[in-house]
DNA sequence: CCAATATATTAATAATGTTAATTATATTTG
DNA sequence: CAAATATAATTAACATTATTAATATATTGG
């Protein structure tokens, strides 16, 4: 029965990588049934003996992602910073990392799930993926007297808010239309929250 | 010639009028060429004599239901708050339109535009619709002093990314799960914005 | 090694959007 | 008014989706 367990688990893995290739090189709209299977090297029904249908598989790759992006993360932010400054810097990487691979950020917030209320943890998962993110940060901010708890709460509820809805508008409305614009009004609304 | 024209817009309307139907009571996935055509009392390649693809005709939708937007927020709003409590109102019923409404939501925000760069003005107005909602209230609260035109400039941006970053999590996420704990969040947001 | 089971594949179904070819309907002209 | 032409609408076709049922191929147990 061990052995059934690994390779079925190897299977399945053919098929996440598969996709987690395509979704990062060409988009969540290149990801379909057959060409995850083709480039996994089996049929597209194969996939299904693996995957109830294939919302289920893209939802998978999420907590792959989230790792990916955390790495990302931690490789671009300087090492010194703490507290309030650090979450600016978190937050801004956080930014950089959907920009590059916009079709990840399709699959977080935009790809409707088919029965929510079933995906209820995972959606969590998903929308404090930036709260988690700064969590240390803005404790550290807390213990050293620089915000008070409440106020934290606050700033963190409206830095998730602001962060993504700028995220929507600039990836699928390219507001503002250029490049330097977002990245400037991205600067001034994480300094008006995260106050200077 | 002034004949042809005439007809051919009544054409136009005759499938413009079954999309936002469609859209408004079942959802923007079950807007299909061949549905509408269908509503509309025509084969699905007659469509394509009056609109390029299916993309053009949905999001010809807009303009309409910015304007059945307005009005919707206009019935709900007390015919005597101003300023910036206005604006509170304003957002309040913008966002409980979209409630009522989430394919005009996913149309709005979330669904693709083909040859984004060529449908810039179109973006453009998608986005600033609610700072153009709140427009005469944000020059009322500055012209009584309540605020400087720098700090509602802010504001404004503030607005804008958190109300359509609230609408994104709760539409797409369900989150929060609890239809009352998503008015709170609002309701904390829109006051820190717009401080008491 | 053969029979039973598990797994993979092909074929089929029901959708989608879009285009080409064809038919039907107006319109214009002789 | 009838015939020729232009316009408009339809059907048929194609290329995609996702998913399921039926069939073929391995694998495993006795």
């Amino acid at each position: 029965m061990e052995r059934k367990e690994i390779q079925e688990q190897r299977m399945r893995n053919y098929f996440i990588q598969a996709t987690k290739e395509i979704l990062k090189a060409e988009g969540l709209h290149c990801v379909s049934v057959r060409n995850v299977a083709e480039r996994a090297g089996y049929s597209y029904a194969t996939l299904y003996n693996y995957f109830k249908d294939v919302k289920d598989l893209i939802f998978i790759c999420v907590e792959d992602f989230q790792n990916e992006c955390k790495e990302f993360i931690d490789d671009r932010i300087s090492k010194n910073t703490r507290g309030i400054e650090r979450i600016k810097e978190i937050s801004n990487a956080y930014i950089h990392y959907f920009l590059e691979y916009p079709g990840i950020y399709e699959l977080f917030f935009v790809e409707k799930m088919n029965d929510i209320t079933s995906k209820q943890s995972q959606s969590e998962m998903i929308c404090n993926f930036l709260d988690r993110l700064c969590e240390a940060s803005w404790k550290e901010a807390i213990k050293e007297r620089a915000i008070t708890e409440e106020i934290a709460q606050q700033k963190k509820t409206q830095l998730r808010y602001q962060v993504n809805g700028l995220l929507l508008f600039y990836l699928h409305r390219n507001n503002p239309p250029a490049y330097q614009d977002f990245c400037k009004t991205t600067n001034d609304l994480l300094n008006l929250i995260l106050s200077k």
